[in-house]
DNA sequence: GATGAATGAGTGTTCATTCAT
DNA sequence: TATGAATGAACACTCATTCAT
């Protein structure tokens, strides 16, 4: 593909996911992204296949931005308990700033993901699926290491703690103050990560 | 409202319930619930204002159903940690048992309830908040009576936990083997609270 | 038929008469003329076929009702250029008074008339023959007498009296202030009638 | 606004009055409009806002056609009364041309215009306005140069004879044989505007 | 390649009419 | 007889997609 062809995609792709922000993947129409991108709206059928090709690709994009922003945290770094617990809260912080920085990104992973395909959700199940297999493999280096208990699937695990940062992450998309959601939402995951609810 | 009244509006929004579980608010027509319900489809607006109007009905429904299943569990009841960690585990059983009896009512509110309102999502919003009122009372007992530490926010605490079980939830529906489910997330979720996961 | 039909069918109409005046037959829905009659609007197929038979007999009723006002001026009684003279001023001011005291007949006659059926005007068109046939029977007894010039058509002269009349009276329904019109008005289709336009 | 857009918003106000002229506009849906103008009907929404918006432009344009009809009688032309007269007779051929040459117009300005907006019926009403506007201009331009009376108020006149005038349109609109009323129809306007009724 | 005018399938909603009670 | 719940034909309007320029 022609570099002048990707140029023109990522600049769709970036309009496209300025107004699925904004109101919604059904509420969207192709003129509105036409408008935005100010371009007529028939040149998206010469880059994409139609509506739902474009979402598609949008949602992708914004699955890949996320994914980098915490690339080079490497699963399998981590050499001790303490170690992983500083890594869990370098992460925290940068998906913290993410969501902070980039909060049409989220509206676009949260929200539209769901609606392109509801029929068969592929597209959000294949985004959970894949952030579950990254955080996964931080908890099996741990298991691996021995400084992680063994007797809890890995998966699962990903799933469990992706599950409380999603939860996070919706919530400061909404939040009046997201600043002070900082450190109580960190402090609350690490703790029940590693140290469990119980008082002493 | 009169009883056959009650029972009319009960009977459309089990019929839409079905449907939009099924098909999603976007892609179901009115004519889809009706040809459910066996009736003509102007018969809904004798009941309901529009679609919408059935729709947010429909969640409101489900949320009930859903709380109600819980309803029995007194968030005030636990007067120890391992009252309280048996607590967490029967809540959990009744939600894994919901979750396979009742899909529709889980794609209703996992999926439907943000696509009814995508502009600005307070009713899944509403129902978030809710639940976490509901759990952080359960925390909030457990730092009452000093068996849960209190140096965390109970309703960060509450939405966090609720992030995890939602996600087991939403795997659950997908799920080939539901049963194989049940026992590693039940004994992540309470790991997770109660323990940590460092090891021995 | 017995009398209670009677009474129903008058009840309806007068109902469906004010609405009808009010809203305007298309805007107009059964289920208003219900409302406003206090009854369910299923009985109205009881003593009617449908909503065109109701706005038919409404038309009818009002003009049977501007008949009426002006049924005691006899078209024969006029002896001379002066007595018609004088009788075309008192039914002048005859018909102005109905037009203020019921406006609702007139938005009957002048708008939902032409409405019921646009396709091929019958209705209004027979109210407009009516009309024109009585006023040219006026006129007829002038001619016979030798009062008035015989070499007009006294129909066509009943329709254009008639026309600057009607046009004065829809003009009377949106005045603001209708009392003002009254003089000028009767003293304009008078001289036009009698003495014309030229000067002195 | 560009030619092409001018000429395709004029085909489809033609055939937008055409088929309002003969069904009505209630009676007329879009749909017959396309298949009269032989376009999909999702055009007529690239021209116009909605079917109110066109019924309202082809009024406009209606009113428009009948004033352009006439609009080379000056009002302030005639310096006597034979003039004047002459003028009347001349400006009463032309309409009478008109509505036999166009009877779709006439149907539009007489039936369709009340029908649009008929809850607040301005559409009509400034049309009869302008209508009395221009009569009056005739009556004042008489009265200024002394011959036509004084003592009547020429915006009344005007309305008074356009009620004449339209009356005869309407008659004519429905008349079997419509050639055989132009002369006693113009002879009973004339003779009413400039001699009265009285004999000899 | 880029455009946007044209399209028509599809949708939510209304409301006159029927008929079981 | 009176009712109003049920009905579905009918309609205005939207918008993703196409294709001639």
């Amino acid at each position: 593909m022609p570099q002048d062809v990707v140029d023109k995609r990522d600049a769709i792709l970036r309009a496209a996911g300025k107004v699925f922000a904004e109101r919604g993947y059904h509420a969207t129409g192709i003129s509105d992204i036409a408008r935005e991108l100010g371009a007529g709206h028939g040149t998206f059928y010469r880059y994409f296949k139609n509506k739902e090709d474009i979402a598609r690709s949008v949602v992708a994009r914004a699955l890949g931005q996320v994914m980098g922003a915490i690339a080079d945290e490497d699963p399998g770094s981590s050499q001790s308990l303490e170690q992983y617990r500083e890594q869990v809260g370098r992460i925290g912080h940068k998906l913290f700033d993410l969501v902070v920085a980039e909060p049409a990104l989220c509206r676009i992973l949260f929200y539209d993901a769901i609606a392109i395909d509801r029929a068969e959700p592929e597209l959000a199940g294949r985004a959970m699926e894949a952030a579950a297999q990254y955080t996964a493999a931080f908890i099996h280096n741990g298991q691996d290491r021995g400084f992680l208990r063994r007797d809890l699937d890995a998966h699962v695990v990903g799933l469990a703690v992706n599950g409380m940062i999603l939860t996070g992450a919706v919530r400061l998309l909404h939040a009046q103050d997201p600043q002070a959601m900082r450190d109580p939402w960190i402090r609350t995951v690490e703790t029940l990560m590693f140290d469990g609810l119980g008082s002493s």
